[in-house]
Formats: structure tokens, sequence, C-alpha cells
DNA sequence: TAAAAATACTCCATAGGTATTTTAT
DNA sequence: ATAAAATACCTATGGAGTATTTTTA
């Protein structure tokens, strides 16, 4: 059995004439004639009572009309999903983004991306770097961001910005009036972290002299609001990401930032597996994100080589 | 597209692996991944996100996959559907009967035909001759029972039995004690007819001496049961065909049967569209009818011949 | 007799096979 | 290094065409 034949056979049943049937199908009347019969003596069955004059479904022929209707249909429903999917970003799709960006960056984000593609159903994922990578290699998100470089290979990284970090001073302190902090000036200054697996605690940690530096007692907090708050109860000093900080009000509510002397950075990247198929929508995503950033981050200039 | 890529998709779909689903389709491992990629080209959609170790549908992948396992159902349910219906005389199928030989036949026939063909759903439609064959023409019915010949063209007919016509005399008659009763004897007694249409009125006027001797004044009755109280009401003689005289009681509530001299009957046939796609039933049906038959009807041997 | 379906036959597009290459772990 | 998918290339089945015959209303 084709769809071919099933064809024949609902445009026979529609036209109740092999000639019009034939040529409504584009196709000759004796190629018609012959897959209809072939058809009939697959199916073991008579699916039309025909004379010269009248052609007439039987009994059987009505059912296996009807079903051959509903099987042409799905097809044609095939065809219009997948019509319908050529549309870049449109859909369901599903995005990571590390705890430490997602409240930042988002903001700036979706309102452009809910205008470009309204069609998109966007959800969102907010998770560790780890995490969201692991469920990138189960295929439960088709993208995510993450800071660079991640170590998981058969991903995909578009590098989109560099994020440079501040350092917040408690209010009070006399390095809240300084122009800019040195790695000097918090040789000997607590310094608070985030929590295990938060990429941002390895980077601060990196910066700031290394875990040796790391006492037990240390806050770890979970997320970069609950760690101001610590700085703002003058528990110690911590590195924010540009984005994190509100534009105009770089001094508030008893946190003082001052920009790091030195180039502390992270670069801020979209992943993806190396196989997910449609590339061309995770570029997409990647210049619209860095079309639309901020002026406190620097955008890396065109997403489209590694 | 094409039922096999559909076929394809889905084994791989099942077996997350080329080479295996090749193997449950029977196919190559090539054959089915250049369909599948031709599928997937013609659809315009990654359906499958592959590396050499894992084979993961696409979300979209995931949609048609969906649809297309309806598809390959519902063609799996027409090779079943008409599976069921090579088994002869299942399903429904109308026969049409004519009013004088219905309720005497049909007691005879349907309990066997339910025993032999459990799955038929047979509907009988009792009309007289011309209406029976109108529906007959216009499919309505797939055969009819009634007096042969038909005058209709483009019909089949197989010869069933023939039935003997006996006279119905009004019991205090003298004709009523005679062994059988001949012409002469009905000359210038009252005879009553069915009402028109009925092919027996025909029958028995023709046999009776014709329309001359057709009184305007005469009853017309519309059963033979009215007609068998009309006589029983002295009203006047009548032909009734053999089987709707009850076997042991020839005579019975003011009616005295008696067999007619001469060779009176009328010839029963089971009919069909010349066309018609299943006269391998019409024949199972006709062979059902003559064995079943009551002795008081002649059996017509075979019907597989005009 | 005329209109329509069925048959005869020819051709080529393509589904499928085998052999091989590419790819990714 | 190996297992698996992709590619190259060949073959042959069968879908589609034209020309013709058969059928039946």
């Amino acid at each position: 059995m084709t769809l071919n034949e099933l064809r024949y056979l609902v445009a026979v049943a529609d036209h109740r004439h092999f000639g019009k049937a034939a040529s409504a199908c584009f196709v000759s009347q004796p190629t018609l004639s012959t897959q209809l019969k072939k058809l009939e003596e697959q199916l073991g069955v008579i699916l039309f009572e025909r004379t010269n004059k009248s052609v007439r479904p039987t009994g059987i022929g009505e059912q296996v009309i009807d079903k051959a209707r509903r099987v042409l249909d799905q097809v044609e429903d095939i065809r219009t999903i997948c019509r319908g999917d050529r549309e870049p970003l449109c859909g369901a799709r599903s995005l990571g983004v590390i705890p430490t960006l997602a409240p930042y960056l988002l903001p700036w984000l979706l309102p452009p991306l809910r205008r470009a593609h309204p069609a998109l159903e966007l959800i969102v994922v907010e998770d560790i770097t780890e995490r969201l990578i692991a469920r990138l290699k189960e295929h439960s998100l088709d993208g995510a961001m993450v800071a660079l470089p991640t170590s998981a290979s058969d991903l995909i990284e578009r590098p989109l910005f560099d994020e440079p970090f501040y350092v917040a001073c408690p209010g009070g302190h006399r390095l809240a009036r300084a122009r800019a902090v040195t790695l000097a000036d918090l040789e000997s200054e607590p310094i608070l972290y985030l929590a295990d697996g938060h990429c941002l605690r390895d980077q601060a940690l990196a910066i700031c002299g290394g875990a040796a530096r790391d006492p037990t007692g240390d806050f770890r907090a979970t997320s970069l609001e609950t760690l101001r708050q610590l700085v703002a109860a003058g528990l110690g000093f911590t590195l924010l990401p540009a984005l994190a900080i509100p534009e105009d009000q770089r001094d508030l509510a008893g946190v003082a930032v001052r920009p790091f002397a030195g180039t502390a950075k992270r670069r801020i990247g979209l992943v993806c597996r190396a196989t997910y198929p449609h590339l061309d929508e995770i570029d997409l995503l990647a210049q619209l994100v860095i079309d639309h950033l901020p002026a406190s981050v620097r955008p890396l200039r065109s997403a489209l080589n590694q």
C-alpha cells in the first residue's frame, strides 16, 4: 500500500469517475486504474462497484475510503507542522541561564526577543553550569548561557560578551571612597563568596587569591542579592559582575561599588550540543543578545566563529 | 513522503539506532539512512539529532514521529478491516424480499443463516418487486428475493425454487371438498386479488383469466393474510403460494386450501446487480436457501448458472 | 454507438543493495 | 581504535506514460 494509492482511492471516491479522478491527481487514467486495481488486489477486497456509467464505493470501500482520508489528513498535518517549524525560533525552546546572570540579563533580552519572535515559547531554566550542561547533554535544554570556557567537550560555544567584575564594599569602609580597588587593597579584608557550584564563586576565588584565602567560616550565599546584603551589613567585600549592578545606582543601601583595578572579568557565552540541529537559531539568539546589551559589558563581535 | 519512509522514521525512533532500525525493517542500513535523509530534506526539518553513539529525536521530530505512528496505525486498520471482510457474509448486508414471500420463507431461512454466519448483520427490506429493484439499482440493497423473471436488465438472477399455487376456497363452498380445483371450476366464481404492484396479483390475474375477468369492484387486499380472511368470510376465492400455507393445517378457520389442477406456480429467485462485487456471497446465500426449504416447494438444483 | 474503464507495452525514476568513506567517542 | 552513520555507485522493481481493446448503458 502506498500513499499515492490512497490518494487515488480518495480521488475516485470524490469524483466517482476514473478519468476525472486521474486528472485531479495529475496522472493518466490508466495509471490510476492500474494502481487502484493493485490496491484492491493487495487488500483482497473490491473497493468500487463500477460500470462504464457509474462508479460507487462498496460497503467495505466506504470504510477504507474513510480511513484513507484520515491517513492523508495526518500526512498533510506532518507537512504543516514541519512548514511551521521552518520559521526559526518559534514553538517551544528551552534555554538554561546561570543564576548570577539570569535576573540581570533577561530584562535586557526578553523584550526584544519577544518582539522579534512572538511565536517563540521560551522556557528559561536557571541553574548552575554543571547541571545546565548535564541537561544540555541529555537533550532537555536547547542551549545555555554560562561563563566560558566550559570544560565540557562536544559542546559548541558562542562567546557573547565580557562582563567586568566590580568590588562591592561596605558603605562605611575607607575603600568605599577609593576610585578603584586593587587586589592589594583586599589583601587583608574578608571576602564573601557564593555557595559551591556557582562558577562565579570559583572565578572570585581565583582572582582574590585562591582557595588558600577562603576561611572555612566564610559565609556562603546562594544568590548575589544575599551577598549584596551581607556586604551592606559590613561583613566583608565581594565581587559583583557588571550586569548585577544597577546602572545609575552604584552606591546604594550601604554598598559602594568600585571598579576593580586591572581587568577582572568573566566571559559569558551561549553553548549548545555540537550536534544541535538548529545552530542557526543559536546564532540568531546570540546576535540578538549582543545587539541588546547594556553599555556596562563589552560585546564580542559577531558570534559566527568558534 | 512515502509510507516506508514513515516506517523507517518510527523504527529509528523506537530503536534509536540506524542499524537496528534497518534490520527491524528488513532493509540495509544505507537504505534506511538515505530514505530518512530524503524525508528530512523533503520536510525541510531535522528529525533526529545524531552522533555515532546516540540518535535522539528533535522536538519537531517527536511531533512528526507521533503523527507517523498514527498514520501507520490507520494503514494497519485498513488492512485489518479488509482482512475481516474477506470472510463472506459478515458485517452489514441488506436483502429485499417481496411481501408475499418474506413472512413465510424467512422463518426457514434466518435460523440456519444465523448459525452459518453469526457475524452477518442482515437487514431485511420488505417491499414490492418494483421498488426492490429500484433500490438494488441505487445500491441501497445488496440483493433481493423476488419472483422471476424480472424485466430489469443489468441484474443477475439466481433461480431458487418453484412455488406451486393453491386455491383457497371459502370453507362451506362445494369446491372446498374437491380433490383439486381446475381453472374451469373457478370460471364463474369471484376471485380476490392483492393490491396493485404485488407481483402475485399479476400472476393470479394471468392464471385466472387475465384483466378481463377483474371487476373493478373487487377487493384489493395488501397482504395474503387479509386475503385469507376475506376468503374465510366467503367473499370469494384466491390463489395462495405454497409457503403461505401452514404445512399441516391446510383447512383452517373457514378456508379450505386445495391444489390447483395443472401446474400453476411462480419461480422465486435471488437477484442482484450484474456488477455486484460479491457474487460469491449471493451464491452462498442461494445455496443456503435451497438447502433449507420446506418440502412444499421444489428447489432448483444448484444456483451457479444464469 | 459512444463513453469509460481495462489491458498491453514501454520507459525511467528511485528504492534498495554492496562497498567504502567519514565521523565521533 | 572502533562502531556507527553517511556517501558512492549500481541494479531492478514498479509507477507512469501512450496506444489500444473491451465493456456496457
